[in-house]
DNA sequence: CATCCTGTGTGCACTTTTGAACAGAAGGCT
DNA sequence: AGCCTTCTGTTCAAAAGTGCACACAGGATG
């Protein structure tokens, strides 16, 4: 298929008018997050747990009863396969929750957590959630917008899975991660993150990794010896087509 | 990596004691989808349409200011690449929202919705449905299981194409289409469906659908002439490490 | 009827990716 | 200092996947 830039299909598809256009982007209430509010509603400090930098939270397989927050530090979600082949799906921030699966069907963690670093995480069980959910409108707000920025993101990584090569989605983690930092600087330091762990997170080999990371440094698009900088302007050709 | 079958790291981690887990699975009123509760909030016929088979209802690119809800048949997402790649990152169904992603930042629609057959959908604009959401704990509930069940899908189609081949991959998709016309038979009829879409919903090329279509169909996994039926209990060994 | 489409069956050269091996560098521990 | 472990740099053959090309079939359309 060769490029044909902006509608590559011939749409022999009726287009007719199409629904919900009427106005465009009123200055409408969106849905936005308040951790302030949402912490009083968490309640005390009874539910909360500090967990050192790789622990377990809980490991696929385990029942799943509870929802978790982080209100500080760093979460790692992990799942294995079959082969013993590990995958990494996401790296949680501060703000976020995970186990929330457990509120629709599931009976099991279908995914590992960890804790990245020192990290301060408030739970509470399944039941208490609910309740939560059904009595507190602006909890279920925010839970919402959490769940709203998370499928957006999820969808991003699946399609970086089925458009990109490995080159291009490791070019794409770097610059996310970099951007991670909140402060967008153009060259952003980078948490501490072995080649092992990238690959994981991007579907592929350490070899693999190892072998763009050098090429990207040979092209001054990063470097590293200890810490890992980014030069997030330069690295960005990379995803250009 | 060889086989170490349940926990291929060894775990250097501390695992010391776990959070959440007090009591197990209490039989309490979890967050369930009421499709006749939500019809009614959902108000009156002025609001829905009609799409024929594959009429667009949003393009990648418009401006995202409503979320649309399936009452009737089915709706594909698909993304296009820059080179002009196009995947399919979901088949909707009816009970399904889409369209949901301008409730968060989103001001553009990042994927094209068409409908994949005869179609019925309500829609409301963003400042309608941030006042439900806002003013209607049922249907917040009702969303939230839905965000939370779309969640999951999402999650395990990134984990697949991290783990998997693209004959599992292609594996896995027919097996959930054959679920998918909703009884669970054995020997499923599958809903009308070129190798090319196939190849863009597994993320792979038309000829390597093609064979692995052939070579199930010679292992007797499959049959199909004209309508394609699967034998779900064998073509489960595909998926079988 | 001829012709246009769309979907299929197939082959093949080329590229990417895997999986595994081996060796060096750096840090922690005794 | 010696030893272990984790992370990195590098190589390489084999496997998987891609991108094309061409031929054929059936349905729709004029």
């Amino acid at each position: 298929m060769p490029s044909r830039s902006p509608n590559p299909k011939k749409s022999s598809a009726p287009r007719l008018q199409k629904l919900g256009q009427e106005k465009s982007a009123l200055p409408v209430s969106i849905l936005e997050f308040d951790p302030k509010l949402l912490l009083s509603k968490l309640g005390n400090g009874k539910t909360s747990q500090v967990y050192v930098d790789k622990q377990v939270i809980f490991s696929q397989g385990d029942a799943a009863d509870a929802v978790y927050y982080i209100t500080k530090g760093k979460v790692k979600l992990t799942v294995v396969s079959k082969r013993g082949k590990e995958a990494v799906i996401a790296i949680l921030r501060p703000g976020d929750f995970f186990g929330e699966g457990c509120l629709a069907a599931q009976p099991i963690r279908l995914s590992t957590a960890t804790a990245v670093e020192q990290t301060s995480i408030k739970y509470m069980s399944k039941a208490k959630m609910v309740g939560l959910l059904k009595r507190e409108p602006e909890f279920s707000e925010v839970f919402i917008a959490y769940l709203l920025s998370r499928n957006i993101r999820i969808e991003e990584d699946l399609v970086d899975q089925l458009f990109n090569s490995s080159e291009k989605r490791l070019a794409r983690v770097l610059l996310l991660l970099a951007q991670y930092g909140k402060d967008s600087t153009p060259e952003a330091v980078l948490p501490k993150m072995s080649q092992e762990t990238l690959a994981e997170m991007i579907g592929t080999t350490r070899s693999r990794v190892n072998f763009f990371m050098n090429k990207f440094r040979k092209l001054g698009f990063i470097d590293y010896n200890g810490s890992l900088h980014v030069h997030s302007a330069l690295l960005n050709v990379v995803l250009r087509d």
